[in-house]
RNA sequence: GCGGUCUUAGUCCAGCUUGGUUAGGACACCAGGUUCCCAACCUGACGACCCGGGUUCAAAUCCCGGAGACCGCACCA
């Protein structure tokens, strides 16, 4: 019973969403291709509001960077990140009953080998470890094919002729971190500094089946954000020690439970929950956007991640899940601390130097013996091999050379013989003004797609048989529709300049005049329209119109040339619909 | 990938067992009428058998293959 109330609510929203524009399967046409969406008007729209709104959060009012790079990428940054080794799965077939099964996951249950080590295996140590254990189809008992690799990023091919293998990104944040240098230099080389990407990312997911939740391409929203592993004080924290998270430990999942604990974010720092204070920052911020688009903060929780679920960048992770009628627990964000993987890895591959330099509050004084090669001297002695020898010695450790002529009165310098004469050992002041290093990454990574279902679920309700799209304010797709009482005696212009002026307030404004009224509400209702304004026959009188809750049907009477001033304060969320009129 | 169920207008469904003239309904949408605030009513218009092959005089209907969806399994770095 409880089933067919889940596939109820999921069915209909499905239906509402692909009848009224929000979104449905793509290539219909072509008999439809698993894993990929098309947007409608009304879809896009909230898709749109809802990657707004995670802007605003993050671009304006933390200050992170906003960049766009290609989603095709060159082999060699997939290679570098550990993507090419890691994004695939090691899998063999049944030859009976052509059954696949994951390689590492049978060998861990049958060979007993860690999924550690089984990550590891190539595809040879596979074969190999299955037949010394004789391991068999769990299905049917029959004897596996070899073992294959299944790659989860698309590969395409960059430019006509040469073999440049190409990826399509199975995530942004690489996109960020190979512009590193450059997006460094133009935060004034300041640390702390975060970047955010959203854009399209590709997995050739195996079997892309929970709609929205899953798919082969989709919008990905990382932000990266770099600081210094020696000062990783977050200092906006004072904004949400207070917030409260709700998470279920690592140890608590490994006890088969479910059970979270509520600590604020001051607590879950000093209890060592949360290990990064960013992280913990970036938490917070994730819930407060999960509330603003729909979601209250009893139905969010975040999991951390076990050593074996961990991405193979990760330090420590948590996924930030929302409760799904559909779906159960399911991930909305996840929350990495990717430590300095990332830009060590590029630097390894690229030769490029992604260190950032940082100065010492006091320049370090030190001083030191060193060798210092007499030029004048040697180059009679040695003549064009002075150079060398210049340079041999200097390299040498000042008290061996010191050793050597006290006991032999010369220092042998591979084949040069070298005299105190030659050299002045002496000592010298080093300042170090500050040092180079590898800045550390905490990365919250939002799946749009997921937010954008996560909303519709939340704002789907039933009134009087009706549907009602209870989208918050701030992230309605349309934000005001405009309607004539009556299609004629001058209601209709009245109405449509209405709109016009509304539309030039930088609202978005739907006229409708076809039905009745109620009929005109009612798919307002449905497309989530939060104010209904009417133009009626007083509105002709006395220059005033009513203003309609989509969520309560109460009405409000205000003068239209308070609107403008009236829209703008509600939709910033200053003002609730009572304060928009006087209620009729 | 496997097994089960399924695929008919924008949406939801009937028809298929037993092949046969013009594939039926509801809602939505559009046009006109009517209507002074919550899917009212009247008239009219538009609009579909998932794709490919086979059997047959004749296929939405039977058979084979494919694609897609849903449920379960597996998978989800």
């Amino acid at each position: 019973m409880e089933e067919t109330s889940k596939l109820g609510k999921f069915t209909a929203i499905n239906e509402i969403a692909r009848r009224r524009g929000f979104f449905w399967n793509s290539y219909e046409i072509y008999g439809g291709a698993g894993g990929f969406v098309a947007y409608g008007p009304l879809g896009t729209r909230l898709k749109q509001n809802i990657e707004n709104k995670l802007r605003d959060i993050f671009v304006k009012q933390v200050g992170i960077l906003e960049m766009e790079s290609s989603v095709i990428t060159p082999g060699k940054v997939f290679e570098a990140s550990g993507h090419v080794a890691n994004f695939k799965e090691p899998m063999v077939e049944c030859i009976k009953c052509n059954k696949r099964f994951r390689a590492d996951h049978l060998l861990e249950e049958h060979a007993k080998i860690s999924s550690a080590t089984a990550e590891k295996m190539s595809l040879d140590e596979i074969k190999f470890a299955i037949d010394e254990n004789g391991i068999r189809c769990p299905d049917c008992g029959g004897n596996f094919n070899p073992p294959q690799q299944f790659l989860t990023m698309f590969v395409t091919t960059i430019g006509p002729y040469a073999g440049a293998t190409g990826y399509g990104r199975p995530e942004a944040a690489q996109g960020i971190f190979v512009e590193f240098n450059r997006l460094f230099a133009v935060a004034r080389e300041k640390l702390p500094f975060g970047v955010i990407q959203i854009g399209h990312a590709l997995r050739n997911e195996i079997s892309p089946r929970q709609g929205l939740i899953r798919l082969r391409e989709f919008t990905i929203c990382d932000l990266e954000f770099f600081f210094d592993p020696e000062k990783p004080c977050c200092h906006l924290l004072k904004d949400v020690e207070n917030e409260v998270l709700p998470i279920l430990l690592g140890e608590t999942r490994l006890k088969n439970s479910e059970e979270t604990i509520k600590v604020t974010v001051h607590e879950a720092l000093d209890r060592k929950i949360v290990r990064s204070e960013w992280q913990a920052f970036f938490m917070a911020m994730a819930k407060r956007l999960l509330v603003e688009i729909g979601v209250p903060e009893e139905k969010q929780r975040f999991i951390e991640k076990l050593p074996w679920e961990k991405a193979h960048y990760s330090s420590q992770s948590f996924d930030q899940e929302v409760l799904l009628d559909r779906y159960g627990w399911t991930e909305v964000s996840g929350h990495a601390y990717r430590t300095d993987y990332d830009l060590s890895s590029h630097m390894k591959a690229s030769g490029a130097d992604m260190r950032v330099f940082k100065e010492y509050d006091t320049p370090v004084e030190t001083e030191q013996v060193i060798v210092k090669p007499l030029m004048a001297k040697l180059g009679p002695v040695f003549k064009k091999e002075s150079a060398k020898v210049g340079e041999l010695i200097s390299k040498v450790d000042p008290q061996i050379i010191r050793v050597a002529f006290e006991k032999h009165g010369y220092y042998m310098a591979g084949n040069y013989k070298i005299l105190p004469e030659h050299v002045e050992i002496c000592s010298q002041k080093i300042v170090e003004r500050g040092k180079r290093f590898i800045p550390h990454v905490v990365e919250p990574s939002f799946g749009s797609d997921r937010l954008f279902y996560v909303a519709l679920e939340y704002a789907y309700s039933i009134k009087d048989d009706r549907v009602v799209m209870k989208f918050p304010p701030c992230i309605a797709p349309t934000q005001i529709g405009v309607y004539p009482l009556m299609s004629k005696d001058g209601l209709d212009t009245k109405a449509l300049e209405l709109q016009k002026r509304l539309t030039r307030e930088g609202f978005t404004v739907e006229y409708d005049e076809t039905g009745s009224i109620g009929r005109r509400y009612a798919r307002a209702d449905e497309a989530g329209i939060p104010l209904g304004i009417t133009v009626d026959y007083d509105t002709l009188r006395d220059e005033t119109v009513t203003i309609r809750d989509r969520d309560s049907w109460r009405q409000v009477r205000s003068p239209i040339k308070d609107l403008p001033q009236l829209m703008h304060l509600y939709f910033q969320g200053k003002i609730n619909f009572e304060n928009l009129g006087k209620l009729v």
